[in-house]
DNA sequence: GACGCTAATGCCAACAGGTCGCAACTTCTT
DNA sequence: AAGAAGTTGCGACCTGTTGGCATTAGCGTC
């Protein structure tokens, strides 16, 4: 009889494929699903903790590769940083504030049509998902712009 | 009487800004200069020390910087593994093969659909010149197709 | 051509983010 | 209950890069 709870799915879905069901994962996974934004390992580790003080990072790091290879979560690189990790629902594509770290999501098939003009153009299949396009956020856009315009000028 | 290398342009206008000329910056440059391709900052080091094998990593990265304060050259992160250094010449975006690490170059404005869209409709500024576009290139296309469907299986 | 201010260097430690080997420990099957 | 095998924590390690620091070396000046 199995439940509904989403928790309990993944749990079984990874009891299938022969994996076990352990207090650690367990916490992970609840983490996870509880901070449905964007977390760093760090970050999902540092809330496991607040339950499960000794859970080590290295588990959360497995374990979040495990879950990647059953398709249940996701990693994105927001430029330079840490990944962060979120539960995979639909598939969008992330833009990041390389000022704030701002994270935006847009719907993946806004890149359709450059998608179509790499394929076609340049035999390229884009593939962005794991990547965030760096760029700028309105508020963060002007004051990026004045920098890049002093560069040249002495730097003290 | 300026000479028109542009080996000698780059140090005078290092000069003009308070920089000195020294050995192992003009060694930097020369292997710059040279190998015109992209080349990671370790690959770099390792031609210079062809030549003057004492020169240290850390005084090509921090050159590095430096020439990229000057605009004279530009990196680009590849996804994952080192940042990949060039000249600066014209903007162009780069696409790399996540299978076989293979770069292609493309035109900037390939983006300006894009970027056009991104702006008006998320307020968000492209600015993409230092990631890489990942992707799959057409040999590596088919394979990595291949893997992602057996993601799901059990992994032996 | 020596002087000296200061930038640049080499060395090495440290850093971030992540991976890995291994012995001890669980989980699940029988 | 027992045993095979998956999981864990620990700490060492890894890559790519940055930082401190004492020493060295440019280069404008005398």
């Amino acid at each position: 009889m199995p439940t509904s709870e989403p928790l309990d799915r993944v749990l079984e879905l990874l009891r299938l494929r022969g994996g076990r069901v352990t207090t650690a994962r367990r916490a992970i996974l609840q983490a996870l699903l509880l901070h449905r934004e964007h977390l760093t390992a760090e970050q999902l580790t540092a809330e496991v903790h607040v339950v499960h003080p000794d859970i080590s990072e290295s588990t959360v790091y497995r374990f979040l590769d495990d879950l990647e290879t059953l398709g249940v979560v996701d990693h994105v690189h927001l430029g330079h940083g840490p990944a962060v990790y979120h539960l995979f629902e639909d598939r969008h594509q992330h833009l990041v504030c390389e000022s704030c770290g701002q994270v935006v999501e847009i719907p993946a098939k806004t890149l359709d049509p450059l998608r179509a003009v790499l394929s076609s153009q340049f035999r390229f299949e884009l593939e962005a998902r794991h990547f965030a396009l760096p760029g700028y956020c309105e508020g963060c856009a002007p004051s990026a712009r004045a920098t890049a315009d002093v560069r040249l000028a002495p730097s003290d």
